[in-house]
DNA sequence: TTAATAATAAGAATGATTATTATTATTAAA
DNA sequence: TTTAATAATAATAATCATTCTTATTATTAA
């Protein structure tokens, strides 16, 4: 899963935490993660589980997301997209994003900046809270 | 400051936080905001500068930002508008947003989803790290 | 001017995340 | 294969921004 020239060695748990992610669109926590893992690899820590999902972060595999909650979530979606927080129930889904759209035609001053990425987030109430 | 039906008395210190984040476009984080308070008001609390500055929060008199570290920022600042945050120096600068801008439009599967806000930030290298 | 109550300072508590360390697993060379 | 080198792990301690608690002080309104 990552490259030869990876500074990292491959781990079981770090290939169940990549497929965990790229098979849900629920953006688990850390202890979401963990806890999902706990059954196949009893003596995990949540520790470890936070330092493979940095490496993963490193890598490039899997994406931080922080909406300003006390806690981060992550997605294995390394697609540009975007997401909806639901205000009541916290939960995060996808938004597709028209593939061209480039934000920076929205913005005035930008002159002299780099821009590596950008992220387009929506607060709201989602279907099941209305 | 907040109005006649606020819950809140006024204070001289939520006063103060206001008029800094007002005179500033820097983004200072609530730490920066008490050290540059703590002459003015010697026995000022760190905790204090939280409360208030939730206070201002919740009155939408100012607005938390949070890119993803370990702390938060502040803005006084509440016109709709994006940030740009170098990734080197972790300067936080504002980018305008043409008024015309509505980022729904650019959304695919929104539908049934009530949308209150969004943020568009911006990530790369500013004009002095480069 | 006094009673009611909000704001405050000080510092303890919280909680997500990171760091440390001793142990275990994996790799690669002999 | 053995074995030496080193990375990954589990357990747990440490960190650090933020929030909470409590006793005290300031402000308000009657």
């Amino acid at each position: 899963m990552l490259t030869d020239t990876s500074k990292y060695r491959k781990s079981r748990q770090r290939e169940r935490i990549l497929e965990i992610l790229r098979g849900t669109k629920s953006h688990p926590t850390a202890d979401t993660i963990y806890l999902e893992m706990k059954d196949e690899f009893p003596d995990l820590s949540l520790g470890n589980v936070y330092r493979n999902l940095n490496i993963l972060v490193e890598t490039n595999m899997v994406k931080r997301l922080d909406f300003g909650s006390t806690f981060n979530r992550y997605d294995g979606n390394c697609e540009t997209h975007s997401h909806f927080i639901c205000e009541k129930c916290g939960s995060v889904s996808d938004l597709e994003i028209n593939e061209n759209f480039n934000p920076e035609d929205f913005i005035k001053n930008s002159k002299g900046k780099s821009v590596k990425s950008f992220t387009l987030e929506f607060f709201g109430i989602c279907e099941n809270c209305r």
